[in-house]
DNA sequence: GTGAAAGCGCTAACAC
DNA sequence: GTGTTAGCGCTTTCAC
């Protein structure tokens, strides 16, 4: 049986397809006699539109682009799957882009995905929701976007961030809790947003409860698992070392246990390790790595509610903005001896 | 300005909308001078096919579907990059489809996608692949798919799969090479193909080099960390403990070292740990994981091409079929002492 | 309130 | 070889 079109719904309404479509569309001017027929005949057909015709017609695509720049699949994934149900709930296909943002080819294969098909709209993950020149390129061509945890905020489009400064400060504050005092801190890569305001809640927490911050302390991470070795190295390779560390990711975390392993530095006993993200290494490693989990499934849930809603040009001030990261405590961490 | 349409490029190029079209898709029966102009005038204006128009004519959307339920995450990101890679280059979209392979409503949730829009084919992961339910509804439906490493191969449609029986004897035979011959065994899940191609191998391995399976040896995991670590306990729990042990996957061969670790067994000094998949945490945990890397990439690359021949309705014999998968040696292994 | 007709951008069928 | 015409399924005029 080849697919039932709007011809056969109007057909078996007894309407004209005119009125198929003003009900399908929830367009005001129909009698509730005839929408029921409508309603009936679609049920009865099991119609479904065609998007491509609809597409076409409406000269929109229903097609939401996903960019993303990120080495953290478990966080990717999470992203995809919050925006897919998202979008298949309000009849949209989402369309995914992973792409380097350190690439100079960017701007050109973004530019290239507007020209070879249609999108919508477009999500921007951090750190490219930062790009000044992506976000150039879609003001330009007048296609709306929404963003996931931009650091610079200054765009009217919508956008979502988890609460990281916040969640760092809590995160940090609990350290001190177990009696921690020599907390070291393993920074991410400085094009994300989210490293300065994971830095920031870690000064602010000990500034907070009297503590000073040691530069000592503090090193330079890029957020991969290499880089975390070697500033973990450098933190625990000090005299007076601390504690306690807490490093940017859970990537560079791990590797903490990996330099305290080779070290003979018993974790918890002699050293807490806190991460962040919830990555699956994080519960995949002993000790299990105390971490904070961002509610990314729901984040991204939001803001694709948001993008269709700019999209539709209407109002998107109803939704949540900023979200609550949540700590989860596992075995890395223990009061201090 | 507003996008170039086939009319355009026909004004410019002198000729009429169907020559155009004749060139763009490569017809025959166009003279070169001709295609020459339109070549020009396409260039010229910067201009791209309108998907969805080409699609509502055509019957066919230029949307290919990559369905999987499997809970790697690193896994599942490299399968899109390889699939999305090869789309893009043959000018169809990626749509992408998670679903939970022990869902009671997975068959609804495929056949739903395929009302909800139109995609030319499928691509199935394991153990999707193996799922005779969905099969028979895409058959039903006559929609072409591709499959992705099944374990039943009956069906006509095209598949790829890498030869994880021969990398699983690979693998342990390195292991006996290192004077091993208490090699205990964790396999996975069992609705998974590859579970019982990589314990074929290590069956196939051990009584290639004259040794005998001991039943004791050889534990049932899910893929899971959890079954990894009870695995590893009852393993490591016997009088006669193995020297290695070979996981499924690394999510139970970083149980292992987690257990080892509370058992105070050293690796890979007492205790030699292999895994399989390559996932992130092989690499971020320590001893890093000596594992098996599959070519999933090019795996993903190749049922692309080979699933849009078959919508094509051209053969597709001449891609690969079977792939090799790569010893990767790390820190988790040694010679027995 | 409702319907007929036009047309979105493209390609298949058929003329020439 | 090349051009004209019709129409994919839908929504948007614009009549009634």
């Amino acid at each position: 049986m080849a697919k039932a079109t709007i011809k056969d719904v109007a057909l078996v309404a007894e309407v004209s397809v005119k009125t198929v479509s003003r009900v399908l569309n929830d367009e005001p001017n129909v009698r509730p006699v005839l929408q029921e027929k409508v309603h009936a005949a679609v049920k009865a057909l099991d119609f479904k539109r065609n998007p491509l015709a609809r597409g076409l017609r409406g000269q929109q695509s229903f097609i939401i682009t996903l960019l993303y720049s990120n080495p953290n699949p478990g966080y990717i994934l999470e992203l995809q799957n919050g925006a897919l149900s998202q979008c298949i709930e309000q009849g949209y296909n989402l369309q995914i882009h992973p792409c380097d943002h350190n690439s100079p080819d960017l701007i050109k294969s973004v530019e290239s995905i507007t020209q070879y098909s249609t999108q919508d709209g477009f999500i921007l993950t951090h750190p490219l929701c930062d790009n000044k020149e992506l976000i150039a390129l879609l003001d330009e061509k007048n296609i709306p976007f929404a963003r996931i945890s931009p650091f610079v905020r200054e765009h009217d489009s919508p956008y979502v961030m988890s609460n990281d400064e916040e969640a760092s400060f809590e995160m940090t504050k609990y350290l001190i809790s177990l009696g921690h005092t020599k907390i070291g801190f393993i920074k991410g890569h400085p094009d994300f947003g989210a490293t300065h305001k994971r830095y920031k809640g870690y000064q602010r927490a000990l500034e907070n409860m009297g503590l000073t911050l040691d530069e000592d302390y503090v090193k330079q991470g890029m957020f991969t698992f290499e880089t975390g070795e070697s500033c973990a190295r450098q933190l625990l390779n000090q005299e007076s070392r601390p504690t306690a560390i807490f490093a940017s990711n859970d990537y560079m975390a791990a590797a903490i246990l990996k330099v305290a392993a080779q070290m003979k530095i018993n974790i918890p006993a002699d050293l807490s390790v806190v991460g962040y993200d919830d990555a699956p290494v994080s519960q995949q490693i002993w000790p299990s790595i105390t971490t904070v989990k961002q509610p990314i499934n729901q984040m991204a849930n939001t803001v694709v509610k948001k993008l269709i809603k700019r999209i539709k040009k209407q109002p998107f001030e109803e939704f949540d903005t900023v979200f609550d990261c949540e700590l989860i405590i596992r075995n890395s961490t223990s009061p201090c001896s």
